[in-house]
DNA sequence: TTAATAAATTAGGTTCGTCTAATTTATTTT
DNA sequence: AAAATAAATTAGACGAACCTAATTTATTAA
């Protein structure tokens, strides 16, 4: 089996493969995983020898087959922790996600898809990740950003790609929900700020670009996390 | 936070103590946690150093109070975790011990209270051992071992002692099941074979000789794993 | 294209939890 | 009580995962 400190780093690197490109680098790895960046050439020359990811001196790393597997695997595992906690135990959707972070590296292929069977197969984590089935397969998300609509456009609330509790507390303050119609009533030329229709006809103004500056670490388009399809 | 290595060695150390007195041995928890002597010394030096063990060189270890409460916190953890599986998951009783070693490490105070409360407030799992309430206060069992009963003694069947996958199939196969009567209707003397009713007047021969051989690990006394009470 | 900066690696060290081999301390047995 | 045996400890090492400081390799700017 995979030490916990494999299983992140192939999370890590999933991710970052997914967002960013097919080749991450050591200091990518080492600021999401909070290490020093010896740590991680240390780290990426062991896991070569374990052929979870190819490593190339200077060059950076990639899964390997047997790489992405484990680490759908850890992702499944999270976000089926994640629907059990907020179906089943009445967690907010703000609370989980280190508890799963726990939960997601618990061995057993057997009690992933019996707890899969329990929840219903759920297609979707409670942020609107989709959840990897049990061949490994995730399925595409056709989502776009909210920061994409123009005036006049309307989809469903689909997802977050900010998963802090401070923004996912913010959408509950300001009336989001997951699965819920937004539309775009007004956009203001000055700042970007967006009028929105949200369930129920209430109305509320959001600003994007305070967003951005909050986050901090995206281009003006996408700098919220607001999905919607 | 406890390493999952110090809280099995806590685990350890309190079932020593409950089963064989005050003070636990070095070969012991060598024994138990599979490892050898020299890294439970180790151990154990380390541990003392945070409070969570007395420990006198070559005299043996004692939980401190802290060291108590973390202990009954893990096993409280375990067997909430089992009642889970069995219950939500649908495992049999025998197939719930590794997961449970696994899932009894989730740190979160919340969570255990939070599944607790999801459980039903269950007081024993599976296998009929008490489950320590938020407080650490473990229930002390009045449960005897059914080789004490005498001919036409009754009683129910309450718990194991011996948790092996193996004597619980058996148990499975020959008809017991835990909450179920049962009626002593004869012991022959010359093995100590015991003829008992169980459920919907069903008679079954168990032979405790045997199961004393097979574990080897008890004296004539206290030698299966049948709880009545 | 050379110089400056940023990214990555090597070198050497730490802690945790384990090991084997050798030694010391306790407990039995004679 | 001395000798034999069993239990525990010390000594010295090792792998995993991390660190800091120094060096090398890439990238960007002048």
């Amino acid at each position: 089996m995979h030490s916990f400190t494999e299983e992140n780093y192939l999370k890590a690197i999933y991710k970052l493969q997914e967002a960013n490109g097919l080749v991450v680098a050591t200091s990518s790895l080492a600021q999401v995983l909070e290490v020093h960046a010896p740590s991680v050439t240390d780290m990426l020359k062991r896991m070569a020898g374990k052929k979870l990811v190819t490593y190339q001196k200077s060059k950076g790393v990639k899964l390997t087959e047997k790489g992405r597997q484990v680490a759908v695997g850890i992702i499944r595992n999270h976000r089926l922790w994640e629907v059990f906690l907020v179906d089943k135990l009445g967690y907010k959707w703000d609370e989980v996600h280190d508890l799963a972070e726990q939960l997601e590296h618990i061995h057993s292929e057997d009690l992933t898809n019996k707890l899969d069977s329990f929840l219903g197969f759920p297609k979707a984590d409670p942020h609107g990740d989709p959840i990897p089935d049990a061949n490994g397969i995730l399925p595409k998300s056709k989502a776009v950003l909210l920061s994409t609509f123009a005036e006049g456009d309307q989809g469903t609330f689909t997802g977050v790609t900010d998963h802090s509790a401070t923004f996912l507390n913010y959408l509950d303050k300001t009336g989001f929900s997951l699965g819920d119609p937004i539309k775009v009533k007004g956009i203001e030329k000055y700042d970007q700020t967006y009028t929105l229709q949200l369930k129920g006809k209430k109305e509320v103004v959001v600003s994007f670009k305070v967003e951005c500056v909050a986050c901090g670490c995206c281009d003006r388009n996408r700098c919220h996390g607001v999905e919607v399809a």
